[in-house]
DNA sequence: TGTTAGCACTCAATAAAAGAGAGTGCTAAC
DNA sequence: GTTAGCACTCTCTTTTATTGAGTGCTAACA
């Protein structure tokens, strides 16, 4: 038993019919709706041979086909067909995009609001990954007596600090020099690079004053970087997942909820999962909690160099070809707003 | 007809026997659960007296009563005896709070986790409005040929900067000119001051290279001023309504949640509530939505000044002898925390 | 040999009916 | 003023019927 053309038409079939109604299809609705030009027996019998090649499911008995995981698989590996967005909702999309093109965490926040009113799904956005941004400077900068200000710029504009209390006063050329050394000998690293140099041996001064100036910066220079690693996650459409007929039941609706506030463990899997347009069906999620979600995501660069990502999650019957692009355009558009405006502006 | 002895005590009994069960109760419970010393039916003649009276209300004829929001306002006026946590509990809490001081906002944002896994409801923790900070310092960095760094430093610690890129060059002396000027003006005054004060008069030179510069950082200035005001709202316990019966009802867990949901209106909803601890029932919320739900916040002050807000929302029929207590010994705690370590750590 | 009409059978979903149980409200007696 | 007794109400649960969508099998057909 093979998947002949017909078999492929029909699940084809199937797949667009219970997505858009997320009603089991049966073989009468299947005939009348789809010009297959074979009767209702016949795709019984067809039915019935993808059910045994695991390609659909039988809730029970007298229900209709439901497609498996297995089915959006073939589905979103070889049947799906590209989907173009219309020249008109795409320009909407890039204007509303444009248009809102601020700091880049206001922005990847927008795009994911976008996202999910478009698709009317939970969506998510994540600014990026900041272990390749270049360290451009470093300054301490004297605020009273007893406070400095430890503050570092990268290239792509982000400025992050932190007020330290000193125990003892300072001197401010110490202050000075150890701004300079320290720009000197971070300058150019990425932020990874700079957080593997060993600490001790990376300003080098005889002064005492120094060493003791030295001690109290380093491990906030150091906690700093960490922060500055830090991705934010933005989520929307949180409730739109209420609307989904596969999540009426309170307690799926629940284990949902308690997946998406999980931002951190949330966050991490997003990290781990692979660059690009990605697609991940059913139990592919290795989570047991998303066993019946899917997600698509795909990567954006700003910079040429940072990397974040953006995506949606939601039931494993989804339009997966119009999502995708929307997903695709979004993180085209969101790469080329960066390279324009360049990163010439953050905040804290 | 009045509101005598027995009338307060069976209207005691019934509160808790509802807030406790969730279910409507009938005279022959109460009799049983609680010492009244009457029977079921003068305990039914009470009752429909205290229907009467408006304090409780019937689901339907074969129900037992149920409270109504006049009786929890009557509960938490004159009835509700203060309850005093046990000293453990107490321990327990400042134990988890303290060991958890770092910078203000994650202590919050701990402090919101921890009132949501002790209440079982939603929590929220609101960083403290910043528009009674200080302004300390301000300074202009150089960072390349065409960009510098804004920073302003206020008393309570908090380092707030923006990169700024300039049309034009700029030079080191009218860069160190402008910061003194400008830290000459608003040093001493409240972020909100700083913000009426006229911009195009506050710092006067006649250096043609000094006008142009104030006219690329004003705006930058005033914008992460206003930034320093925006507070952040944290949330936990989102799913904790699942919980509850009241919210079994797939509608009203989704208007819940997309109450929870829109962050700005609620935070401006937080901000105009009055200070110290607040309770409001029902429709006393002034908002449609909230029209069967309870808040209860309370205040909590940084450095003596600095006002920040907590607490949690739930059904009408929450615990609101309890729910007081935890709420005041954290925000006691958190002021003490921050009283203790002062405003000496922060990041961006 | 593949396709199709026909038909019995299955099973969820809906509706209708019956029964149980909790609780009230009224009356009359204490 | 308090209480026992009892009829009545109304929800909730269980039971029973009914409907209808859909399958799977068989036998006939091209």
């Amino acid at each position: 038993m093979d998947l002949n053309e017909r078999k492929l038409k029909i699940l084809q079939a199937i797949i667009h019919d219970f997505v858009t109604t997320a009603e089991p299809v049966g073989s009468r609705t299947l005939s009348k709706k789809y010009d297959l030009g074979v009767s209702p027996a016949t795709i019984r019998n067809e039915m019935s041979d993808l059910e045994e090649m695991g390609y659909l499911t039988h809730p029970h008995t007298s229900a209709g086909r439901v497609p498996s995981q297995q089915a959006y698989r073939l589905y979103v590996n070889d049947l799906m067909n590209k989907y173009e967005l219309p020249e008109e909702e795409k320009a909407r999309i890039a204007e509303e995009l444009y248009s809102n093109v601020r700091e880049l965490d206001k922005t990847v926040e927008y795009a994911a609001k976008l996202l999910s009113n478009i698709t009317n799904l939970t969506s998510f956005a994540m600014t990026p990954k900041q272990d390749q941004d270049v360290l451009r400077f470093i300054n301490l900068l004297p605020v009273d007596e007893r406070t400095i200000v430890l503050m570092i710029v990268s290239e792509s504009g982000k400025v992050s600090n932190m007020a330290l209390k000193l125990k003892n006063g300072y001197d401010e050329d110490s202050l000075a020099l150890m701004s300079k050394n320290m720009t000197y000998t971070f300058k150019g690293k990425t932020i990874s690079e700079a957080l593997t140099l060993d600490i001790i041996d990376t300003v080098h001064s005889d002064v005492a004053a120094m060493n003791e100036l030295r001690q109290s910066v380093m491990p906030s220079f150091m906690k700093t970087l960490e922060d500055m690693l830090n991705v934010n996650l933005y989520m929307d459409g949180l409730t739109n997942i209420f609307n989904i007929p596969e999540y009426n039941d309170i307690d799926r609706a629940k284990m949902f909820m308690e997946l998406i506030n999980k931002k951190e463990d949330f966050t991490k899997h997003l990290i781990q999962r692979d660059d690009g347009l990605l697609i991940t069906i059913g139990t592919e999620n290795n989570d047991e909690s998303m066993a019946d979600c899917s997600m698509i995501t795909a990567t954006y660069h700003v910079d040429g160099r940072l990397v974040g990502k953006l995506g949606v999650i939601g039931p494993t019957r989804m339009k997966y070809s119009e999502i995708s692009s929307v997903i695709e355009f979004l993180t085209d558009n969101l790469s080329n707003a960066y390279q324009i405006t360049g990163g010439d502006d953050d905040d804290d």
